[in-house]
DNA sequence: TCTGCTAATGTATACGTATACATACGAGTA
DNA sequence: TACTCGTATGTATACGTATACATTAGCAGA
């Protein structure tokens, strides 16, 4: 932000005009040789760098996407942004990142709908009516990324009821009779969601489920009540591989062994879960499929100007990565 | 970005002129009471959002602090964006991402230089001469955070020497004798700082080291070759928790067992180290001290005109964290 | 009644850039 | 020579907002 110098600093220098100097800056192909080098002269010697505010003013276009997700601590949030991230950097957008507070998820829809961003990218975030609403309202176009909750809007994302579903399947397929879930509060972006898929099918094949929402708040408390229980679970599934993880570590803290103690599945496929010292059963995309990528893709066609015929509805269906955390009910 | 109504407007629909509406919007204090309420009518109805471009052209302020930081999918990298644009956005500030791409580190500093930031929050990226000058020249103030090799400008960061070196001292304590190190390239951010405190010790003190730098392009290659010599290390080191992370899971998948087999060492005490599934040793920060937070009010500081008389060179002494990936060499 | 003061609002301008339009000049053509 | 055309540049304006300054009305005090 800092403003030294102007272009009309620069057209004294080089004792040219202004709009010379825009064009050295935007049609080089326009200026005659020796008034650029002239005119390149004035700019390496002031050190001049154009405004960027005043030029989005004019051509109405910042470069810049928003990314609305939950807090990055969270390993999932942070794929999905890194990844995003480097797409939009790759087609020349600068990304700037609002994050939701927990505490107060609204006010994050007010700030980005007051930004100067050209489309804006929502991750799987906790839903609130007025702020899905003022995003509308805002102008700016929008594309949810890992959330199907919102039908009407554009998105792509994992069939998240499905995965919950094939989670409850698959456990009951391992023997496991008892069975928790670990996820955030029910209205907390794709958990809920997640977590129904799994209760519905869970209940139908006559499990019985030991739920610990709110695991965002205390998640220690939350397990450890899980385990108190004289009927515990044999098998853990949870919302997202990071809160699958977390789960292990507790587990482990407490003398348990994974898989023969207890048996613990994810969602989401991350990274991490394949990683050998975790090795978590889990969730996820089939391996072909980048959601990132392909919401990236649509939001930048939509900022273009693009509206292309075809619905962006992707809720895709979900693969079982059968790793080492899970094993059959053994009791 | 998408414009559809200008203050103007609003002034027309309600009756008065475009300076009032701006009154309304910036110094309602300043105007009569009936006014207001008409001027906000008009706002509701016609859905009335200020231009940012415009406003940050007149008042010289963008609101936006830019985050100059190495690929995101490194959880070093993350867990440093996740905390600064925490910490960011709490003080009112809206924070924009440039990620570094490694195969050509330079271009980033032209991007962001270009920006319309407040202040610039640089990460432990690929140093390139070029580009600490052209930060330099664009004027805006910029604060390092987690790299100590540029002296000169403000920084706060782990001793990153120091930790290379408690590295080497520690595996000398437990009788290593061919330790291994595991890193990026040697001048790649602050590994090469970390990589040379190492090396310098470990030498020093007649251990003989098996060196695995460029480990971000060809990890697995890499540690192959280390792992194939007759005389194999009993004890690795890594730059980063992370690639000390990769390394535990290349040696579990080759049949080792950590500790027995081998030590591994990370450097950053990331909150994954800590997880009784990796529990891995490490070096970090003392508990009490928040780089992010001291990087983050540092550069707001700045922004804000502050040029606090108190130099911003915080090289912090590392502390040792012992967990059950290190053991003395059995041989 | 006149002066002076305050509150409320309007008018005019500036921020820095991009671009439509006008101008000037030279070359080519009939 | 007169006319056309293309190239290179300058002039003027617009983007949307904030604010200094001007203006007006209302009211108190002399």
């Amino acid at each position: 932000m800092a403003i030294l110098v102007s272009s009309v600093d620069v057209a004294k220098l080089a004792g040219v005009s202004q709009a010379t100097v825009s064009r050295v800056m935007n049609n080089p192909e326009k200026v005659n040789a020796e008034t650029f080098t002239k005119v390149n002269a004035a700019i390496q010697e002031l050190n001049y760098r154009p405004n960027a505010a005043a030029r989005s003013l004019i051509s109405r276009k910042s470069g810049i996407v928003a990314l609305l997700c939950g807090p990055l601590e969270d390993p999932d949030n942070a794929e999905f942004s890194a990844r995003s991230i480097a797409y939009a950097q790759e087609k020349g957008f600068i990304t700037e990142i609002h994050i939701q507070d927990p505490t107060q998820p609204g006010t994050v829809f007010e700030a980005i709908s007051r930004s100067q961003a050209e489309g804006i990218l929502v991750g799987p975030i906790t839903p609130v009516g007025t702020g899905i609403a003022s995003l509308k309202n805002s102008g700016i176009p929008f594309v949810f990324c890992g959330a199907d909750q919102h039908g009407e809007h554009r998105f792509v994302s994992l069939d998240n009821a499905a995965s919950g579903k094939l989670a409850a399947d698959y456990l009951n397929n391992l023997s496991h009779t008892v069975v928790g879930w670990v996820g955030g509060g029910r209205n907390e972006s794709h958990h809920g969601t997640r977590y129904r898929g799994f209760l519905e099918t869970a209940k139908s094949q006559g499990m019985k489920i030991c739920s610990a929402a709110g695991a965002y708040s205390d998640f220690d408390g939350v397990l450890s009540a899980m385990m108190a229980r004289k009927d515990r679970p044999t098998a853990i599934a949870a919302a997202t591989d990071a809160l699958a993880a977390q789960a292990i570590d507790f587990l482990i803290a407490y003398g348990y062994s994974i898989p023969e103690d207890m048996s613990v599945l994810g969602i989401g496929n991350s990274p991490q879960s394949a990683m050998n010292y975790l090795s978590l059963t889990t969730i996820g995309l089939p391996p072909d499929r980048d959601i990132f990528k392909e919401a990236v893709t649509e939001l930048l066609a939509l900022i273009h100007g693009d509206f292309p015929n075809h619905s962006f509805n992707e809720r895709i269906e979900p693969e079982l990565f059968i790793r080492n955390s899970s094993a059959p009910n053994q009791k």
